[in-house]
DNA sequence: CTAGACCCTGTACCTAGGTATAGAGTCAAG
DNA sequence: CTTGACTCTATACCTAGGTACAGGGTCTAG
């Protein structure tokens, strides 16, 4: 099993030589063994940890949630149920803001839909709706 | 028409007193007048402007956006065409954003559903395919 | 005239997830 | 043995949208 310098894990990974540095420091990633001269040296499997790490950001997972995702992996006494939990809350999340994004979509299409889309912007009834809801 | 002093303004607009401040340095409202003292008078109709700003945040704005509304409001050459534009482009930003969310949810969904619920976390198969994604 | 509430500026701090820079030390090829 | 690529630590900086604090001055009611 090869070692790894921080610079192969960081292209390896694709991230960042510093993001490497970045996840050790927030205990994403084991604080590696080091040569006497203090080089960083990584077990290859490192660079999955990594990639597993982008994989679960693009899924909506922050660091803090990555953290314990991957405390999961490694803890026998972790069961699945608390890996679906964690899945499942994440799901209500992305649903809640789907929900905020789509009722700012309606209200801002309906704000479009009474613009005339000419005459002076002081007068555009996009403007004059979000100026004037304290009258209503 | 009665000048406000800043903590009023900030009551009546229903923000930080600070925000106010940040809002004037970063040109979300004009310079007020001071009295001798350095304290700033604020015109009434400032109230206004700072919830037409929290309003335009709501609907997805960002500050930058919003200097740019404000800006048309009070601007002669600008026209409704101006506000359109940046309505339009926010729907389509929001839009974008909707669609990311519905594939992360998708994914998520789509993996919370092969796992059985039970069984060491370790061998998860949520965690197995975030994981395992390099031998696809 | 004094106490308490208010205001001033300047600066630092917060979240989240990094990125950049400086100055010094190390490693490997030729 | 030198040179260039690599690594080390520490610290600062970035976005966005604020919030907090220190140390001072001002305003107003009693």
């Amino acid at each position: 099993m090869k070692a790894l310098k921080i610079g192969e894990v960081a292209a390896l990974g694709g991230v960042n030589l510093q993001t490497i540095r970045y996840y050790e420091r927030e205990l994403l990633l084991p604080k590696p063994p080091r040569l006497a001269s203090g080089y960083r040296m990584f077990p290859e499997q490192t660079v999955r940890r990594v990639r597993f790490i982008k994989r679960a950001q693009e899924l909506g997972f922050s660091l803090a949630e990555i953290r314990d995702l991957l405390s999961m992996q490694v803890d026998p006494n972790k069961d699945c149920t608390d890996v679906q939990r964690l899945a499942k809350a994440k799901i209500a999340d992305i649903e809640e803001r789907i929900c905020t994004l789509e009722s700012m979509k309606r209200v801002l299409t309906g704000l479009s839909e009474l613009c005339p889309g000419c005459g002076p912007a002081n007068e555009c009834p996009i403007l004059e709706s979000i100026d004037a809801k304290e009258e209503r």
